[in-house]
RNA sequence: GGGCGGUUAGCUCAGUUGGUUAGAGCGCCUGCCUUACAAGCAGGAAGUCCGGGGUUCGAGUCCCUGACCGCCCACCA
């Protein structure tokens, strides 16, 4: 049986086989054009998106897969509507990350980089990434994203990293890059300077030591007086130049110009003023450590002090440190706290909470430090950046963000921005492509390996050992990708037609290190590639993606962060295995409502796992339908299927009804994934589907699929033809959203032969005008509540689930013909034997009423008049209130002058069928038999 | 210290520019194995829209204010 599908749906039978199908035929590459894309009309425009790389060292987590399901739902919807879609994979190197990932592994080994040495320890990662880097992908590959595999990049491959250097050495000569001392924060676990964004702070309780520095007159005596200091970190007074009081600060004024002792070291210091010392905090002297804090070396700068620098790379004191040389920071800070005490120059220890920054990756403590690094000048570039998102003179942004809150953050960020430093003490990563020149002490930048200084000639040149921030190579991917800085006439065919790309998706944990540089980086060097035609390229056609949208986070069921710690980390792979990849998009995508974090619930999942056990068991019921049909010789033609169905004027109402649901259902489909509104989007489908579709349309077309042989064959194909391509539309509306379901089930309606290779590579249902739509939908909206309110009367008189009754209506003439036609659809679904209109629902039975209509059911009723009385003195307070409520505002002359004619009208109609449903409910509660 | 977001049914969330009596899923209650589906069908209960004030004919929606929750940035030793 060729449409034979299992009894129950089985996301696991059915989703490895497409995933793996989808890879294998490469269905998702996306060739460059051979031809310019503005000469094959809008239809063929390029949507264009970059996967944000996964570290080499990632394994699938939430967020991945949220950002990935709305990359890939956005991805399929505009390639199914004509679009060039290209959906571009890679990874990203890491550096601090994977060097971890390998040290550790060398550790457990009894080995360490160090013992390795450079060039073996970086090939011993290379050897890592090919066994482990690609893990990350295939685990996307199984969750069926339709991306580019033959694009697929790493950040230090070969012309990603031709790129890199371009970028280097073009802002080397814009005079754009320096290299000098200052105060970077320092990982002494990673032995590398970090930057800003790579600090994390945390509050934590510790101490404000207060030590007594002496003053000493000219000849360096003691004078017994002392100046007393604050700080949270005494270790760092062996770097202490001076020590700083306010200007007007007339407590210490007097010292000014004095010397004093430094304890434990000896050096003499002076005391000077500087406005930034704040009175009131502390002691309101500041020791001032040049070499160990951001604000002590711009005090330094500004008084001409040397800097001290008495810590090592690894955050043990050094030999500026005398006796505490050797000892780790904390062990230094004890001793010196001791050895302070003990010399009576402890004054006080107080204690004091404040904000400690940590190394973003390893957590160790961060130790603000001075050291020679390599910056970018960044205003040239952040002000291209901000002119980008800003609107123009006309109103227009280069770059829109949704939610649009993200844009002021963005700016805010991007308006107060330091300048970037770029260098890394690590092995793996982008070499700076730097060497230093023994000789002349010159540094040269170039883009081809250099055999002697480009200054002095020297051939005693050394490469630079530092490596670049992991996220200057990605901040370049918009650009790297597509070909630069190789823009020659004959292959710039990608950058040409993907280039700016149309959109950006990700978290906002990396607006700043990665969105934001991209940005930056970005409009620098793509203003600088001519458009194909030779004119200069504008700012809004260099930047790197025309939109970015943030997406939210993913927490558990009770709204907590995932954390490893907290032990509350959802492993998507494993939700998928147990419920379905395409339970698990539905959930994320029905819950993607834009600015909102998401609260995972699998009771969500198992919701929509449900809903796809629904379409699976449609699917099943239609084939039934098929196969029968095609025994007596009636075929669906395959040619009335694959686009978007239209029904004859005189078809039957259900016909015409899904049809023009299914219109609307598109219309509002398209129009939520233009806003990004996946939530909306697969809800509606999800109405569709189930409440229109199965639980109305489906049950309704029984009555049509009529087998026997004195059928009439001709209305049997015709319902049969509008309830395939009816469904076999909706798959494709589906389809984005749930790509494995409905793979296998549209494979299914055709039979093993297909029009296309896949789903996804057919047209997304487009809403065309429905004639007529608005009479349908009111008629069916009668027959339906006609069915509703028979159903509930049943239930509420306690006729039997099984029992069929003949009922009675009343109803005035339009309406009547519009249920008289479709008479056998009450009769089927609202269990009647007959429908019987009437002037006068008989005295007696109990009845239903709504504005349109009154309804009975023609049964001895088991009333249970307790509960009857309840319910109907309910309904008369509801009623009272809504008409007090209308009356109110219908008295009130200010309303009626003021408020458009239409909320008006709408109120007077709601009047008066208040006061009618009023009026039938207090005459059924006094009907009823006294208790 | 600066900025931003949130508070709507038991739970998780929608609610477009103010407009008639505030919605969905899950959960809950009742009855049904009605041959596509019990991962189902039908019916039902359930909300002082965080508090207070204001604007308006009209406020869940706009303004002010308070409370609570959360996030980002800055980093005064």
């Amino acid at each position: 049986m060729p449409h034979d599908l299992p009894k129950a749906y089985d996301p696991t039978a059915i989703e490895d086989r497409w995933a793996e199908y989808w890879v294998r035929e490469n269905l998702f590459a996306q060739p460059t054009p051979t031809a310019p894309i503005e000469n094959q009309g809008p239809a063929a425009q390029a949507f264009t998106i970059l996967l944000p790389p996964p570290n080499v060292t990632g394994r699938l987590h939430m967020g991945h897969m949220l950002n990935q399901t709305e990359m890939d739902i956005l991805t399929r919807w505009r390639r199914m509507s004509g679009r060039r879609a290209l959906w571009v994979p890679g990874t990203d190197h890491a550096g601090i990350a994977t060097q971890m990932m390998v040290e550790r592994q060398l550790a457990t080994e009894g080995t360490s980089r160090q013992q390795l040495g450079r060039e073996p320890f970086v090939e011993r990662v290379w050897e890592w990434k090919r066994h482990y880097g690609g893990a990350i992908l295939d685990q996307m590959k199984r969750l069926g994203a339709s991306v580019d595999w033959q694009r697929e990049y790493f950040t230090m491959d070969d012309h990603l990293s031709v790129a890199v250097r371009e970028a280097f050495v073009r802002l080397h000569e814009q005079g754009l890059i320096y290299r000098g001392a200052y105060i970077v924060n320092w990982c002494p676990r990673c032995q590398t300077a970090i930057s800003d964004l790579e600090v994390v702070y945390d509050e934590h309780k510790g101490h404000l030591w207060e030590i007594r520095y002496p003053v000493v007159d000219a000849n360096g005596k003691d004078t017994g007086e002392f100046l007393t200091v604050a700080t949270t970190r005494p270790e760092t007074m062996l770097g202490d130049v001076a020590v700083a009081i306010h200007p007007e600060d007339e407590r210490y004024l007097h010292l000014h110009g004095k010397k004093l002792h430094l304890p434990l070291v000896g050096r003499e210091i002076p005391v000077i003023l500087d406005e930034w010392v704040s009175r009131d905090f502390g002691t309101g002297a500041v020791k001032v450590t040049p070499a160990h804090d951001p604000n002590d070396f711009a005090i330094g700068e500004r008084h001409h002090l040397p800097s001290i620098n008495v810590m090592d790379d690894t955050g043990h004191i050094n030999a500026e440190g005398g006796a505490y040389a050797g000892l780790d920071r904390y062990v230094a800070r004890k001793k010196i706290v001791a050895d302070l005490e003990e010399q009576g120059l402890l004054a006080a220890i107080k204690d004091y909470t404040n904000n400690v920054g940590h190394c973003d990756r390893c957590k160790t403590v961060v130790e603000p430090r001075l050291s020679t690094q390599w910056f970018i000048k960044i205003q040239p570039l952040a002000d291209k950046a901000i002119a980008a998102v800003k609107p123009d003179a006309n109103g227009e942004k280069a770059i829109r963000f949704t939610p649009e809150q993200y844009e002021k953050t963005y700016l805010n960020w991007m308006e107060n921005i330091h300048d970037w430093c770029i260098s890394r003490q690590l092995w793996w990563g982008h070499r700076i492509p730097a060497w230093h020149c023994s000789t002349c002490h010159k540094i040269t930048v170039a883009r081809v390996d250099p055999t002697a200084c480009a200054h002095c000639g020297s051939a005693q040149i050394m490469q630079e050992t530092d490596v670049l921030d992991t996220w200057f190579s990605s901040g370049l991917l918009p650009v790297s990708v597509f070909g630069w800085p190789n823009i020659a006439a004959e292959n710039r065919g990608d950058f040409d037609a993907f280039y700016p790309t149309s959109l950006l998706v990700t978290g906002f944990d990396i607006l700043f290190f990665w969105v934001a540089r991209m940005i930056m980086l970005g409009c620098w060097f793509a203003g600088d590639v001519p458009l194909p035609d030779g004119s200069p390229r504008s700012l809004a056609d260099s930047v790197p993606f025309r939109e970015v949208y943030i997406h939210a986070l993913v927490r558990d069921a009770n709204r907590e962060k995932m954390s490893k710690t907290k032990g509350n980390v959802l492993d998507p792979i494993e939700i998928v295995k147990q419920y379905g990849t395409d339970a698990v998009r539905f959930t994320l995508a029905s819950m993607a409502s834009p600015g909102t974090d998401i609260a995972f619930n699998v009771a969500r999942t198992e919701g929509y796992r449900a809903f796809a056990n629904k379409i699976w068991n449609a699917a099943r019921f239609l084939f039934m339908n098929v196969d029968r049909a095609a025994e007596i010789g009636i075929l669906v033609d395959p040619a009335a299927l694959g686009k978007m169905p239209v029904v004859a004027e005189d078809a039957p109402l259900e016909e015409r009804w899904i049809v023009a649901e299914l219109h609307s259902t598109a219309a509002k489909v398209n129009q939520s994934l233009e806003n990004y509104r996946y939530d909306d989007a697969a809800n509606t489908i999800y109405q569709f589907f189930w409440g229109s579709f199965c639980d109305w349309y489906l049950e309704i077309v029984k009555l049509r699929l009529d087998f026997e042989e004195t059928a009439d064959k001709a209305a049997t194909k015709a319902a049969l033809t509008t309830l395939v391509a009816v469904f076999e539309a909706a798959l494709r509306l589906l389809s984005p959203f749930m790509p494995f379901l409905t793979e296998e089930i549209w494979h299914a309606v055709y039979d093993g032969n297909p029009p296309a290779k896949s789903i996804a590579l057919t047209r997304y249902p487009q809403a065309a005008e429905v004639t007529a739509n608005e009479a349908t939908l009111a008629a069916m909206s009668v027959v339906q509540s006609v069915i509703v309110e028979v159903r509930a009367l049943r239930k509420e008189i306690g006729v039997e689930e099984k029992a069929v009754t003949p009922i009675e209506v009343r109803m005035n003439a339009g309406l009547k013909s519009v249920v008289k036609s479709s008479s056998a659809i009450v009769e089927r679904l609202a269990r009647a034997t007959e429908v019987r209109f009437t002037d006068q629902i008989t005295a007696g039975l109990s009845k239903r009423s709504t504005p349109d209509f009154d309804v009975a059911v023609v049964y001895e009723r088991t009333i249970d008049v307790p509960a009857e009385r309840e319910r109907l003195t309910r309904d008369i307070a509801k009623y009272e209130k809504g008409l007090a409520a209308a009356e109110r505002q219908l008295g009130n002359e200010a309303f009626l002058a003021k408020a458009p004619a239409q909320v008006v009208e709408g109120l007077k109609k709601q009047e008066s069928e208040t006061r009618l449903l009023l009026e039938n409910a207090r005459a059924a509660l006094s009907s009823l038999p006294e208790h």
